[in-house]
RNA sequence: GGCCUGUUGGUGAAAUGGUUUAACACGUCGCCCUCUCAAGGCGAUAUUUACGGGUUCGAACCCCGUACAGGUCACCA
């Protein structure tokens, strides 16, 4: 049987990084069983649907590099694809564990429902449905059908004794039954909750392997009741551990930079991300740390994931991100960072020559492209702030000769380049009798505001003949 | 509160009863390189695997208990 696993996310428009990693197992469990890969959409509460999120799903898997062998937008012969598409198929499917004694309907109003809470809560016990309409005769279910009476399907769970299953990385997981609700599978605007359509799509559409969070560890016996009302297989399990932001509770969107857009946004690729999710509760026979995507899809074994919740770190992120913007060729390198520069400088006057050769010297300092912002300040402001380390440096009183030969050279350069910025450095060094720190020093911070940077000569050569001078005889 | 699950360093983690005086990577710190920063190279960084018992010649690994953390108990998904 081909393995077939899914992605079933509601349409919220937003994805953090826990869901990503989510889907990336799902994904490499299909490829490496050279199985498929499916996108479902969860969309049974109304009132939670967000326009454009199908679309928002597409484009961040398609940037991880996720192929959706079917789903909304390239639909399959399992379609539609979307569960709000589906409601007749649920409610059929319900009806029939109707019939068969699994299922039944219940009228009861809100205010029951409501009594019943208060009066657990009362006692301190968790509330439970009390299986009250399970005794209706079937005329009177008949009556109040034709009445259109408001209803609801729910399931019928054993009472006694236990249900067992085995999850792939969390073992044997056992339940008492006695624990298990009637729960609701059809409510009574007609849709089918998230429990029921689970189970029926996941059936339907010949999902072999199930991946979810482990907030479902403890439910699952629930489905597996399902499975066995409608004599269906089971799937094989696969529940993954938690990610937790640095402050140990779960990712949410007030986390940060937990969602995937935001990283995207600020200039992380998507490589990276991926590389660093797929070894966040998961690891590999070796030390491998740079995966390939096919390198991954090769490597992947869930037998090896943690059992235990991981924290994302953004800096190990950074690291994979840094390490993956080194090995960017010029061309793409230049296309990550170049809408920083445009968004926050005006370039109109810069040739493409000097834009590149400015992003270039920046390569390997930046972990992300928003980090260039801030690096490549120097290049674009009138006022050098001098840090207090900076101005301590230049109380030295050889400096102001050192400066006032080094701006003499500049002064009588014919031709503007980094060779001759660099012989004009060398001929200070000899003049001005000054060789190291107190020949390089001086210049650079005269030049950049700063003690630190990339390269002096590439630095002086993009801020241009005309700035160095007024920066070197300014005060 | 009941039930389910987890607990190896600041972080990701390896090691599933014996070459472990706990790998590797990130981070941090130090050194080298260098005008400087980054990169790169080198080195340091857990008297010990939440705690307490037990089993065993031997335990991070097996068993029991305690603590802590998370999840779950909806006409949300």
């Amino acid at each position: 049987m081909k393995v077939r696993t899914r992605f079933a996310p509601s349409p919220t428009g937003y994805m953090h990084i826990g869901n990503l990693r989510t889907a990336i197992f799902e994904y490499l469990v299909a490829k490496h069983n050279d199985g498929q890969f499916i996108l479902r959409i969860e969309d049974t509460d109304q009132t939670r649907k967000v326009s454009g999120a199908i679309d928002f799903i597409y484009d961040t898997l398609k940037l991880c590099n996720i192929k959706i062998d079917e789903g909304p937008n390239n639909v399959g012969k399992c379609g539609p694809y979307i569960q709000s598409e589906r409601i007749n198929l649920y409610k059929e499917y319900a009806k029939k564990l109707v019939e068969d004694g699994h299922a039944y309907y219940c009228f009861c109003t809100e205010e029951r429902l409501e009594k019943l809470r208060e009066k657990a809560t009362l006692y301190k016990r968790p509330f439970m449905y009390d299986g009250y309409c399970k005794k209706l005769s079937k005329e009177e279910i008949q009556k109040k059908l034709a009445n259109n009476e408001k209803y609801v399907i729910r399931q019928k769970m054993p009472k006694l004794g236990k249900s067992t299953y085995i999850d792939k990385v969390y073992g044997k997981i056992t339940v008492e039954n006695s624990v298990l609700e009637d729960q609701i599978l059809i409510k009574s605007d007609g849709y089918p909750t998230y429990n029921f359509a689970n189970v029926v799509d996941d059936h339907l559409m010949g999902i072999t392997h199930v991946i979810r969070g482990n907030e479902y560890l403890s439910q699952t016996p629930k489905y597996n009741l399902l499975y066995e009302a409608f004599s269906w297989e089971a799937p094989t399990y696969i529940h993954v551990p938690m990610v937790l932001g640095t402050d140990g509770n779960k990712l949410s969107k007030r986390n940060g930079d937990a969602s995937f857009m935001d990283l995207y946004k600020d200039g992380y690729l998507p490589e990276a991300i991926v590389n660093y999710l797929v070894l966040l509760g998961w690891s590999p026979n070796d030390n491998q740390e740079i995966f390939s995507m096919e390198e991954i899809i090769e490597k992947f074994d869930p037998a090896r994931i943690s059992k235990s919740p991981s924290t994302y770190d953004i800096k190990k992120l950074q690291w994979f991100n840094s390490h993956y913007i080194k090995k960017l060729n010029d061309e793409d390198y230049i296309n990550l960072v170049l809408p920083f520069l445009e968004e926050n400088y005006d370039l109109k006057d810069k040739s493409k020559e000097w834009i590149k050769h400015l992003a270039l010297i920046y390569k390997d300092h930046i972990s992300y492209g928003k980090q260039i912002i801030d690096e490549v300040k120097l290049f674009f402001t009138d006022t050098l702030n001098l840090d207090s380390d900076a101005e301590e440096f230049m109380k030295d009183p050889s400096i102001t000769n050192t400066i006032n030969v080094f701006k003499e050279k500049i002064e009588n350069m014919e031709k503007w380049d980094k060779e001759s910025i660099n012989n004009a450095i060398n001929e200070t060094k000899n003049e001005a009798n000054v060789k190291g720190k107190m020949l390089y020093m001086p210049i650079r911070i005269k030049v950049s505001g700063q003690m630190h940077g990339p390269e002096l000569a590439d630095t002086i050569f993009l801020l241009g003949k005309d700035t160095i001078l007024k920066r070197l005889g300014g005060k």
